[in-house]
This record gives C-alpha cells, sequence and structure tokens, in this order.
DNA sequence: ACCCAGGCGCATG
DNA sequence: CATGCGCATGGG
C-alpha cells in the first residue's frame, strides 16, 4: 500500500513540475567568486512570515551593495542594513538576526560553511535551534537547502496540508509533522534521491498552498482537490 | 479598510 | 506544556 504521502508528492510533481528550490542567483555568486549558500541563509532569515516577493528586492538590495557575505553582513552599519532590508517587514529583527547568524558562523567556523556543514547532522540542527532568531523552519531550510542535509522544512502551508487532507499525524506540531513526511518519505527513497524529493516536496507544497490552499481556499483546479476534506469539521 | 504572508522569542496560565 | 502577543512591509 503506497502512503498517502508519496500518492500527493506524486501527484503534485506532475502537474506542477519540479520547482527548482532554493531559488538562489548563482551566475551572481560565480561572476563574484561569494558562495551561494550564503544566500540562502540571508532568504530564510528574510522570508520569517513574509511573503517572497518582499525577500526579492533586500537580496537585490544587498546584491548591489556587495553584501551578500559573512564579512560584508558583519561589517555593514545596522541601521544601513535595516534599511536595505525594509520591504521584508519586522526589519529591526531581522537586521539583528543577520548579524547575529554571522557572529555565530565567525566564531564558531571561522564564516567557513564548509566546516559548519561537516558538523553531525542532528548535533548541528540542536545547535542552529540555539542561535537566537533561528527557529526550526529556518534551521531546516538552512540544512535541507544549502547543508544538502536530509531533513524536511515544514512552514505553516504543510500544516494546513496536514489538517485539510487529512494526513494521520499525532500532533499538529513541527516535530510530529517532520517525523511524519520523513518516515513515510525514507520508506522510498534513499541518499540524494531523498533530498531531492524533500527539497521538491517542501516546494511543492508552498507553491500549492500560495495558490490554492490559502486560509480562505481556492479549490477549483487544485491538483490534489479530489482528496482534500476542507468542506468536513475537523475536530 | 481590511486580510494575509515560506516565523520566532518571550510572557503568561 | 500550550497559547497569545509583538514585530512591519507590500500585495490582493
Amino acid at each position: 500500500m503506497g502512503s498517502k504521502v508519496i500518492e500527493i508528492y506524486k501527484k503534485l510533481l506532475s502537474s506542477l513540475g519540479s520547482q527548482g528550490w532554493w531559488p538562489a542567483d548563482l551566475e551572481y555568486h560565480r561572476r563574484n567568486n561569494s558562495d551561494y549558500r550564503f544566500e540562502i541563509i540571508v532568504g530564510a532569515i528574510l522570508t520569517q512570515n513574509t511573503a517572497w516577493n518582499n525577500v526579492i528586492p533586500a537580496i537585490e538590495n544587498l546584491k548591489r551593495e556587495n553584501l551578500l557575505t559573512v564579512q560584508g553582513i558583519r561589517d555593514v552599519n545596522l541601521e544601513y542594513l535595516e534599511e536595505l532590508i525594509r520591504s521584508t517587514g519586522y526589519y529591526h529583527q531581522k537586521a539583528l538576526r543577520l548579524k547575529t547568524f554571522v557572529s555565530y558562523l565567525l566564531d564558531k567556523y571561522n564564516g567557513s560553511l564548509d566546516e559548519l556543514f561537516s558538523r553531525d547532522l542532528y548535533e548541528l540542527r540542536e545547535e542552529l535551534l540555539e542561535v537566537k532568531g533561528v527557529g526550526p523552519e529556518t534551521a531546516d531550510s538552512v540544512l535541507l537547502y544549502a547543508g544538502d542535509k536530509p531533513v524536511f522544512v515544514v512552514d505553516t502551508y504543510t500544516k494546513r496540508l496536514c489538517q485539510r487532507f487529512p494526513l494521520p499525524v499525532e500532533k499538529l506540531v513541527y516535530d510530529e509533522i517532520q517525523c511524519f513526511f520523513q518516515n513515510n518519505l525514507e520508506c522510498f527513497f534513499r541518499g540524494e534521491e531523498l533530498i531531492e524529493v524533500y527539497k521538491e516536496y517542501h516546494a511543492l507544497i508552498v507553491y500549492l498552498g500560495k495558490t490554492w490552499c490559502k486560509r480562505k481556499p481556492l479549490c477549483s483546479s487544485c491538483p490534489i482537490r479530489e482528496d482534500c476534506s476542507y468542506s468536513k469539521p475537523v475536530s
């Protein structure tokens, strides 16, 4: 019996196509000899509870000012950084969070992402969660998309998916949902392929969420609307 | 004029 | 341990 998790994945992938996340400007980093993984980390912090459209101009500003590097964020004046990322909202907090993260990276790993990601996965995840401003979704986005680690990312859309379709998760909390998806996917995929599935699945869920599964659902033409139990009352 | 977005930290009961 | 609240801009 193929799990519902796999079925939904296959339907989403075949109807929506590969999303190719994380959206980072690889060409920019090739030209500047900088590290695209750092752009992913910055994006993960800036997009916290914020539409990606608001993040795009902020990333563009940082690129234009040549500040999309560990040293760049370390050295930039805080008030100026706030100004550059203003469009993402919560810009006081987020500017501090960027500063805090690079301080952590510099203090503990000499600013090297290679050193950071060479750590044991579960120790590293716990350590990232200690950094102020990095919660479970941000930590897992960094691990999966910047570090190529086998970690499933959960967000509000993923929770909504579990509620509406519905999926038999224990409780509707982060770790339970993550565990549920990982357990159901590890049986079918291994190694690099599993990592690619984690990357693609999360991106597909976000697309699904943005397009159909909003607070006010728009079920027409949703590729998995037949599985949706939205109209049924959820206990 | 609302509502919402790819969360998180901290304060309460 | 579970909720509630503040943080803030930009698009629908």
